[in-house]
DNA sequence: TTTTTACTGAGAACCCATTATCAATATGGA
DNA sequence: TCCATATTGATAATGGGTTCTCAGTAAAAA
């Protein structure tokens, strides 16, 4: 036997396929505690070790702040971040002919896009 | 008196005006130990604080890797960095329009850009 | 059910960029 | 030139996210 399916791991799994947002490791440890009340932030970490060995879950880095992990997105895309609750959301749409914006010489594979803002909930004066 | 000009200040604000690229901690250090052999680390620091509180320089955060500082720079603007190398480069065209990539309901102020790949250096089969 | 051993939780340890400490040094006004 | 003190270099300390340790627990094959 090697990888045994513990209520544990698959709380991880759960919250993390469910999110439709990348979450970061006290988003998946304050989610998962709803169905593993006394789940330690260590066992969130080995579940996400384990998810990323096995490419369900991908890890999402951005400046300045702490890795986020989102579900399969196999698919080249970027992300949203409310500079409010710091929250994180998959955008699907990508503008097309960046790497025309390297300099003569550059050569150009790959590009990073994050839009900041606010996010609906945030952007209600009343919450 | 309050603020000195020692030689350590200087050969930091020389490196960084002159490098025509956002430099970390490291690249300053080695750029300023051409004029200052002797120079700490600690000393690199205190003169990235100085310069940042009088806003000659700004800090650069990208995903994943350590802070960079550029001189000047108060127009919006991006960078490339080269995945060999890992050095940042300035880039002065910004593509418009990117606000209407966020959903409906999200609010969209501002945004990172970051294009990726080789720089002309590293490009090169011979080096 | 028994047994093997992977998994867990708590906390220590780690990593590493950055900051604080402090005695020695050097700047710049008197 | 003299002197008050800002600055420096070396090193210890800090902070925060991540990983390791280890005894206890629980999954799953026998």
């Amino acid at each position: 036997m090697s990888v045994r399916s513990t209520t544990q791991q698959i709380a991880i799994r759960r919250v993390l396929e469910s999110a439709g947002r990348p979450l970061c490791p006290s988003e998946i440890l304050e989610g998962a505690r709803h169905e593993v009340p006394n789940l330690g932030q260590a066992t969130v970490y080995r579940g996400i070790q384990r998810l990323l060995a096995r490419e369900d879950i991908r890890r999402v880095k951005l400046p300045g702040l702490i890795d986020r992990y989102e579900w399969g997105a196999e698919h080249h895309h970027h992300h949203f971040l409310c500079r409010s609750c710091e929250k994180l959301f998959e955008l699907n749409a990508c503008p097309g002919g960046l790497e025309k914006l390297a300099p003569k010489g550059f050569l150009a594979e790959d590009h990073d896009l994050l839009i900041k803002g606010l996010c609906p909930q945030c952007r209600e004066p009343g919450s």
